[in-house]
DNA sequence: GCACCTAAGTAAAGTACCTTTACTCACCCT
DNA sequence: AGGGTGAGTAAAGGTACTTTACTTAGGTGC
């Protein structure tokens, strides 16, 4: 381990490390995530897969926690529908509401995929305290809090 | 300040934290500058600006630094250009090339940018001084170098 | 019990921003 | 002079979203 006491990213501002650190993890865990079988899938159908979990949901509220239109949600849904992992059911409230829930294949991902995320977390924090950090969950909530207060929006696949 | 001493978000997964924080603070970052009578910029313009503002570069080179091709950087630099904030000059080596700068009317938004980012990152380091926390900025940097080591990859707006 | 409103879903076109493919042009080199 | 190399540009294609516009199921008021 190379001693970097001096390093001149310390110098740059919050908010491009804070690009860059999310841009490289990100695309580390999709990376690994391609290398195991899933390159089909994008990220933002990660965000679907935990939207639906629990008890699934119609498009428009899949939509609301997306942070996108109606619309684009039909669109992902269907995209997933084609390849077998979200089915439409007819809603048990009625109505012309469809409930979209996961399908096996989904949870499966959804499991290979949480392995792989907190893996790779792992091996950040075994990195940074051998170098005397700890990772900065605490800052980085402290830092959502301030701008975001109690209702956090939807995490956005773009600037 | 309210205690949260045991915010549900400091149990959530780094990376998510990452990218909340970031989308966060660039929003906050855009929307002030946006309020100073700069709404039509965009945040790749701001990368644009700083790759300029020493010596100015070539569109090619200008495309190696975003991570585009060359032909998404002339694209941005003929928008650019339409609006007043760079200038195609001869190159002084001559060739095809041509020689990308940046005007007054750039340097200025650079300035304001400039003033509005270190204003924002400062009321946040004050939050979280509140809180007993620090801007993480060496856990940042420690995350990206263990990610990219020495060689840091453009920062892109997409994941 | 029928007209009406509302909300969910869908269809199609439009938009933003990028890439791919293909070309032109200036200089260099032998 | 002919040919290669690399910068720049032009045009079409692709992706993922939004906007506009429609259909349909069920509740609501009278």
């Amino acid at each position: 381990m190379k001693p970097r006491d001096h390093d001149p990213l310390e110098n740059t501002e919050l908010t491009f490390l804070l690009g860059m650190a999310f841009q490289l993890v990100l695309s580390e865990f999709v990376s690994r995530v391609d290398a195991a079988g899933y390159a089909e899938l994008r990220p933002v159908h990660g965000l679907v897969f935990q939207a639906l979990r629990d008890t699934g949901a119609t498009s428009s509220e899949l939509a609301e926690r997306l942070g996108v239109t109606k619309q684009a949600a039909g669109q992902i849904i269907d995209d997933l529908e084609k390849r077998g992992y979200v089915e439409r059911h007819p809603h048990p409230e009625g109505g012309r509401r469809k409930l979209v829930v996961l399908t096996d294949k989904a949870r499966e991902h959804l499991s290979v995929a949480g392995r792989i995320l907190h893996q790779l977390e792992g091996q950040l924090a075994t990195r940074l305290q051998e170098a005397g950090l700890n990772l900065p969950r605490a800052e980085l909530a402290a830092i959502i809090r301030t701008l975001a207060g109690d209702t956090i929006p939807p995490l956005r696949p773009l600037w």
